[in-house]
Formats: C-alpha cells, sequence, structure tokens
DNA sequence: TGATTAATTAACTACATGGTTTATTAAGGG
DNA sequence: CCCTTAATAAACCATGTAGTTAATTAATCA
C-alpha cells in the first residue's frame, strides 16, 4: 500500500461523523463494540462497518477477549494527517498576516 | 450547514488523490482548470467534477476571467482539519513517550 | 447442555461516486 | 461572422457506501 492509498483511507474513514465520535470516544479509552454501538441511532452491525472501516484505515486495532473485541484507538494516521496540513500552514498563516495588516488599517483610519 | 458538515466534506474532498494533488498545485498559485487537468490521465470533466467537489467543501473559490475560471486555493477548511487532528495530539505524543522509555529500557539491557 | 450475550456475516436496497463520451454554453480572435 | 478555446452540462455505466433485517458464530454462565 503506498502512502497516498493510506491517506485514501484514512480521510474517506474520517469523513462519516459516526466513525469521528466512535474515535472521539475511543480517546478517552478501550471499549467493545457493542459500549461503542450504545449511542447511535442506528443497528449493531451498521456500527459494526463502520468499526472495520476504521480498523483498515488503521485508525483502531482490536483485540480478543472472550466475546468481546475491545477497540483501541492508534493515532499514528491522525498524525499522518496533521503531518499533511503542515504543507499549508504557510498559507493560512499568511492569510492571517492579511487580517492583521486589513486590522492595522481599519485602526488608523478610526483614529 | 453545521461543523460537522463541513468537516464531512471536507474529509470527503481530501480522499481523492487526484484532489490533493490539485490542492497542492494551487497551493503554488492560482491556475485554471485546462492547466490543472492537463497531468492527468483522466477527462477534462472528470477533472472538472473533481474541482466542483474541492469548490463545495470550500477549499477552493473560483473566479471568472473571460471564460477562464481561475482556481484559488482557501487554505481555511485545511486549518479546521489541522485543529481536529489537535485534539488527539496528546495521545500520540504518549504513545512517543512510550516509545521513548521503551528505547532506555533496551539501553540500559546492552549495558 | 441449554440459554444468553457479543459480534459478525449474508443478503438486500437505495443512493453516491468516479469515470466515460457527446453536446452545449460562452467568450475571444482573425 | 465564423472558428477556436475554455469549461460545463447531460446522459449514461460500473462500483462503492450506508443502512436495513435475519441468520450465524463463538464464548460465557447457570
Amino acid at each position: 500500500m503506498t502512502q497516498d492509498d493510506t491517506l485514501d483511507a484514512v480521510f474517506s474513514a474520517l469523513a462519516h461523523p459516526a466513525r469521528r465520535e466512535i474515535l472521539a470516544r475511543l480517546a478517552q479509552g478501550t471499549t467493545t463494540v457493542n459500549a461503542l454501538a450504545e449511542p447511535f441511532d442506528m443497528s449493531l452491525p451498521a456500527v459494526s462497518k463502520h468499526i472495520r472501516v476504521l480498523e483498515n484505515a488503521g485508525l483502531i486495532k482490536r483485540e480478543k477477549d472472550a466475546q468481546f473485541r475491545p477497540c483501541t484507538l492508534n493515532p499514528k494516521p491522525i498524525q499522518d494527517i496533521a503531518d499533511w496540513t503542515e504543507k499549508y500552514r504557510p498559507i493560512w498563516e499568511a492569510r492571517f498576516d492579511v487580517m492583521g495588516k486589513l486590522l492595522d488599517e481599519m485602526k488608523d483610519q478610526s483614529s
């Protein structure tokens, strides 16, 4: 799998609000599938599929504990996303500078 | 549109390699649709659709200049993504600490 | 062993996505 | 005015996504 493929899978996994919510809950600690499914207005198999998508994107790991499948967050792909955004940081910071200048001009005019 | 909806659209737009490549090229400066399409092994309408997806996600703006439609990068949604990842930074940094400790232990054993 | 619990698989439906080719709109240039 | 260029729209196709319900697997517990 190329780096591009993994970015595809990660961005695509993050594109669904239910999956981002699952990640947010896993940030609090390891949890089972049923516990993760509980707050959703959605069938258990549907949640199971979302979890599978997250697993395939490398965003979570699943172990076996009796009949339970405790899920654990793997933050590495999120870090990859954060790294990817860094290439664009100079651009949005430049924009911020323009805003700053604009605000300065407004201040000058009002004085 | 809720914040969740815009995150959905942005992550989903970023999930395709052609669209990330278009953004990377726009980071170098404003360009027309045909110029953006040139490097792709894909029809012009296909590229036009990708550009539409990026526009709908707010990642680019399009102006009109005669028959040209110069596209400009809007970095704000990328900043939103970067902000989103920050919630998880403590987790991957904690992991890094664990790695550091592990490396220290290995060093201890080898001495 | 039989019942219960956790989770996945299977089969299906509706709709979205990514691509094609052909046709169309709209502007500029000789 | 016609021709060319830039770009989009229309119609279509194949595949993927997100959900459902019903069935199945696999482990625990009484």
